[in-house]
DNA sequence: ACACTTCCCGCACACATGTGCTACTTCTAT
DNA sequence: ATAGAAGTAGCACATGTGTGCGGGAAGTGT
């Protein structure tokens, strides 16, 4: 929100806000949220302590220019933050919280189509970044402290994709059908069968025919509350 | 969204909506969706075929009598849907970002403040129960592999809240003063000196004078993008 | 028919508000 | 130093915009 548009993921190439227009946008910000609306040039004036009209207004051109706001012409407090505020909704979506998910201790598969059909415990939201703007995306929360070894500890949630073919190097909810264990494992083709590999290079990896192996889900994103 | 406020539950009171008044609630709703701020009573005027702005005015008091809209009076596009739109942002709060954390390669710490003073690289938004409604929270990038051992990744983002004292067992963000590294460790006072516990038995903890550390922050949450 | 309420119309006043103009200050690089 | 860029200041003009006023049209009950 803060940022010119595409840069979360790189890095960030955020050209510098001047002290003035930092405060700018977060009197915008705090006003709009407070209003309903966005504020005049001259609200801005007195909210930021700005001696003269043309300066806010110079500043919001230079504003509008990187990319932080969008102003329509000769509309009285025709101002937007370009992410924001009003669109903001759009950026969080509510996951349903499917169920719990375990390696050591297996926990029972609801159904054979797996969570797919099960009714929602809760719902998590989630801002969209995270899905990377999936569908039907559902979350699970992690049970047991035997994954440790995947970076993912009791209580996470772990959000997933509906797949029924891995890539090598997914992180995958996998079911083992004979045992009808389920676990969360990095995935790997070996021929006609299938490695499952732990995080950690302590653990060893789970080497399953192919066909014993359902794979439900993909790992996109982790949440951790500690 | 469509009902009065309060007086529904009652039964009666509601008064039925002319076309009119319920042309302009629709119109407002798509306005303030398609331009982030809502009509002027002109605006209402031309985009319901309406003759004369006394007319909006005259429904807009209509409709803000029944509770269906607020108005602030001699201000423009003063106008905000009760139930509507603005509100609904209460489980979002955009953190700064305000850099990076490692720990094998220290990085050099801005100022003696740590990052309190720092000017933010970036923000995040993250969905409220993440930082359970604490204030002043913010967010740091994890670069490096080092830190793996607290099942956390290269890429993840730590959210921090603001401490100076930890608690045995926390999650800290610590900077040794003397060689300037800051580290992500479990924290144990043990008398006059500090152990930083890292989460895998495989690593050592690391012993310091307690006044050769200062602790940053507390990690209360743990965000990874896959 | 009558009074009465609700709703509509056109207009115009007073102020709100975006924007252009000119001049001045501060910063920055050569 | 010095020139150019970036930022600030004050003002004024044209237009945007809420609101009030007199009056008409349409429904409603008696």
């Amino acid at each position: 929100m803060r940022s010119p548009p595409s840069t979360y993921q790189e890095g960030f190439s955020v050209k510098k806000l001047s002290t003035r227009q930092q405060g700018i946008l977060e009197f915008l910000e705090s006003f709009i949220d407070e209003h309903g609306y966005p504020p005049t040039v001259r609200d801005i004036q007195h909210g930021c302590s700005i001696s003269s009209t043309s300066v806010v207004d110079y500043n919001l051109r230079h504003l509008e220019r990187e990319g932080y706001i969008n102003r329509d012409p000769d509309v009285s407090r025709g101002i937007g933050l370009t992410e924001g505020s009003y669109g903001r909704r759009d950026n969080v979506v509510s996951l349903p919280l499917l169920g719990y998910i375990a390696a050591g201790t297996p926990i029972p598969v609801p159904t054979a189509e797996g969570w797919a059909s099960t009714e929602p415990l809760d719902s998590v939201d989630v801002p969209t970044y995270l899905t990377g703007g999936r569908r039907d995306v559902y979350a699970l929360k992690v049970k047991g402290f035997s994954m440790i070894d995947a970076l993912i500890d009791e209580g996470d949630v772990v959000v997933l994709e509906p797949i029924r073919q891995a890539q090598n190097n997914d992180m995958v909810a996998a079911v083992l059908t004979d045992t009808n264990e389920v676990t969360l494992k990095r995935f790997y083709a070996e021929g006609s069968r299938v490695r499952l590999q732990p995080a950690n290079s302590q653990m060893e990896p789970i080497y399953v025919d192919a066909d014993k192996v359902e794979v439900h889900g993909r790992v996109v994103a982790v949440l951790r509350i500690m």
